[in-house]
RNA sequence: GGGUCGGUGCCCGAGCGGACAAAGGGAGCAGACUGUAAAUCUGCCGGCUACGCCUACGAAGGUUCGAAUCCUUCCCGGCCCA
């Protein structure tokens, strides 16, 4: 894998290195590196996916990777990035968070097969398996002794604390670099890794490992950080309207996360491409040129939506993501056969009404916004379809005082509410 | 512990006895335009059995015909002093 790094770099995935001969040692000798994730949360999110798919490129040059989910480090609280103190996270939720963290990357990368020295292959690790043993007074003396905390506090990070003393920072956080740099050293030992990688807000984090190293095992190691994504916009990258979008499932479906990538900006869906899919940079640049020429077949998002989905998801929810589109943006829901409706609304949130009320047109079709949660009260359902946002079965409502009735139904026992252009809302009639 | 300034709708932030469901901005929502994009424009943005009514300006009381606005106590936060 000659180019190696000249993929990524032209993918515009490094940010920041250690040292420039980097380049070099990628090219060379299968390297051994390590990317870590902290169970914040009991699911990775968008933001996650970049280093999750440089672990992919990495291994898929021939390099040995480590994942390593930070089921000690997630107790601790890393300070980066944080403006102010974390609460900390309650010791079996962190334990949860880990497990099923571990469970997604899981399968995210490539774990099969042997971790030999020849393949590049992918193994996933809890630093709780080494970082808890350690006893305060030995890491302390073996580790802490050879940390300057004047080296320490200059870390960006922990120096914009500092600045603001109604803040500060507590000595649990302030130590959570020191936590990390052992993790390296740890793998270094253990597994001769010499390459750390992660977000451009580890960069401190990760030095400090690599000083480690050399004043411990006068070796050398690497850093290397990717860049913030950004949105369009200049906002930070894997939010919505609804919040961040996730990777699990139960929280953001696979039809959401689909959408998110295609609803991308077009000044932004080709660095997303870079990022994110495997596809080569020619096959790239056609689709930026599709998009340039013609933006409004919106190609390269559904590449680029296509891609991310089938990592997260895989391929049979990617289809369904795409017929569900199909159907919601275009199709005539009465003409739908009923298993089709179903699986093309599936990842839309569902509601349940009793027959009796759609029997004998008693439910309003403000109660029923309610109801199907696509609207907050029936004030606001009431200003929305007045304002023209109000769709049953896709036919636009006109006037708030109406009844659902049993004409309203598709299959004797379906109604579909849309607010706006984007939220559906499948009711089911029970009985 | 003392002093002082402050706590207003999702957020920021005006208001300092009636004209206040509360200026302005941001966010958000809907519509138009369009490409499920961006930008722009328009409307909305506490609730309700809706030209009216109810609940709201940290909490509880009080003064007043009338309070987000004045008084008392309490709770919480910033800053300064010990």
């Amino acid at each position: 894998m000659a180019d190696l790094f000249e993929d990524l770099e032209l993918r515009g995935l490094v940010h920041q290195v250690s040292d420039p001969d980097l380049a070099r040692a990628l090219s060379g000798e299968p390297l051994t590196a390590y990317v870590g994730f902290d169970p914040t949360a009991d699911s990775l999110h968008v933001g996650h996916l970049l280093q999750v798919c440089l672990v992919r490129r990495l291994a898929r040059a021939g390099h040995r990777t480590l994942v390593v989910v930070g089921g000690a480090t997630g107790l601790i609280g890393d300070p980066g990035g944080k403006a102010e103190e974390r609460a900390l996270l309650a010791e079996e939720c962190v334990v949860e968070n880990a497990a099923a963290v571990r469970r997604q990357l899981e399968t995210l990368v490539d774990l099969d097969g042997e971790w030999g020295a020849s393949s590049g292959r992918t193994l996933l690790l809890d630093n709780i398996s080494w970082l808890s043993s350690l006893t305060a007074v030995g890491f302390l003396r073996d580790v802490g002794k050879h940390f300057s905390v004047n080296q320490m506090i200059a870390k960006e990070s922990v120096r914009e604390r500092l600045l603001r003393p109604e803040r500060g920072i507590s000595f649990t956080e302030l130590s959570y670099m020191l936590l990390q740099a052992y993790d390296f050293l740890h793998l270094f030992d253990t597994y001769g890794c010499r390459l750390q990688v992660g977000a451009s807000d580890q960069w401190g984090n990760i030095t400090m490992g690599i000083d480690l190293i050399r004043k411990l095992r006068g070796e050398r190691a690497w850093g290397m950080t990717t860049p913030l994504v950004l949105k369009a916009d200049g906002v930070k990258f894997g939010k919505t309207e609804h919040g961040t979008v996730w990777l699990d499932r139960n929280r953001t479906s696979p039809y959401q996360l689909y959408q998110f990538f295609l609803r991308s900006d077009d000044s932004v869906v080709g660095k997303y491409l870079r990022y994110f899919t495997s596809l080569s940079l020619e096959e790239i640049e056609e689709l930026d040129t599709a998009c340039a020429s013609r933006p409004e077949r919106r190609e390269a998002q559904r590449a680029l939506a296509r891609s991310v989905c089938t990592l997260v998801h895989g391929k049979g929810e990617t289809d369904a993501a795409e017929r569900a589109a199909a159907a919601l943006f275009s199709g005539e829901l009465a003409g739908l056969d009923e298993v089709t409706l179903l699986d093309v609304l599936s990842d839309a949130p569902s509601a349940r009404i009793g027959r009796e009320q759609v029997v004998t047109s008693k439910l309003g079709i403000l109660d029923a916004l309610v109801q199907a949660g696509l609207a907050r009260s029936r004030s606001d359902a009431r200003r929305t379809l007045l304002q023209g946002g109000v769709y049953v079965n896709n036919r636009r409502q006109e006037d708030p005082e109406r009844f659902l009735g049993p004409a309203d139904l598709i299959h004797d026992r379906y109604v579909v509410l849309r607010k706006g252009k984007k939220e559906q809302c499948l009711v089911q009639v029970g009985d």
